[in-house]
DNA sequence: CTCCCGATAT
DNA sequence: ATATCAGGAG
């Protein structure tokens, strides 16, 4: 099948109608709270992140009060996520700059985002898009994934598909289809066995019942 | 490219 | 047993 851009925007279609409601994960009170939960999830379920910050966060809740445990309570406290020892260096790193350069408060601009330490293109363009509303398309595993199925973009690595997706779907959708990609791929087009005999977009995917 | 890493699904 | 999970840094 040849993925035309006519081919695209009815897969965006579909999307859209199929998951017109989705909406981020993630659990979180604050701006800060965001940024913290979108660091633990890098190779872990949201699920588990929900589980070990709704245990933090009544504590933890700004920059100034995860600064003052320290990384080795922070490590113990965040283990379940993985990765804990990077992330909880990262995460001290970037309070003690949030506390110390931005008056405690989360900055608002990609740019600065991305200079926080374990803060990269994916992490900051979920902040950017879902805490101040500027378009953006935060490529994770699924999106990666699911938009190389579909060829709604072909890329070799994040950075390389978040340009093409940028140019396969209007601005105006680029926060919306992020959810809808990442939906997709965790209720579908998973990553082991996707389920093709049930996907709404079969029809129009040219990796349908080839994947294996 | 490798390394970080525990929990879960298959 | 192995692949994968809202990645990022060296």
């Amino acid at each position: 099948m040849r993925v035309t851009k006519a081919i695209k925007a009815e897969q965006l279609r579909i999307l859209e109608k199929t998951y017109f409601d989705a909406k981020p994960a993630l659990e979180y009170s604050n701006d800060f709270e965001l940024l913290v939960a979108v660091v633990l999830s890098a190779q872990c379920t949201d699920e588990r992140v929900n589980i070990v910050t709704r245990r933090i966060f009544p504590e933890l809740n700004t920059p100034a009060a995860m600064l003052s445990i320290g990384v080795k309570k922070l490590e113990m406290l965040i283990k379940d996520c993985g990765l804990y020892k990077s992330k909880a260096n990262n995460l001290i790193k970037t309070c003690d700059i949030l506390v110390h350069q931005y008056k405690g408060e989360v900055p608002h601009e990609f740019e600065q985002l991305i200079e926080l330490p374990g803060v990269g293109r994916k992490t900051a363009n979920v902040v950017v898009s879902v805490l101040y509303g500027t378009p953006a398309i935060a490529v994770d595993t699924h999106v990666f994934r699911v938009s190389n199925r579909l060829k709604l973009g072909v890329a070799s690595t994040p950075e390389e598909m978040e340009l093409k997706l940028q140019k396969a779907i209007p601005k105006d959708k680029w926060s919306a289809a992020h959810h809808w990609l990442i939906y997709h791929g965790r209720r579908l087009c998973k990553a082991r066995k996707p389920l093709c005999g049930e996907c709404m977009l079969a029809h129009v995917c040219p990796s349908a019942g080839k994947v294996v």
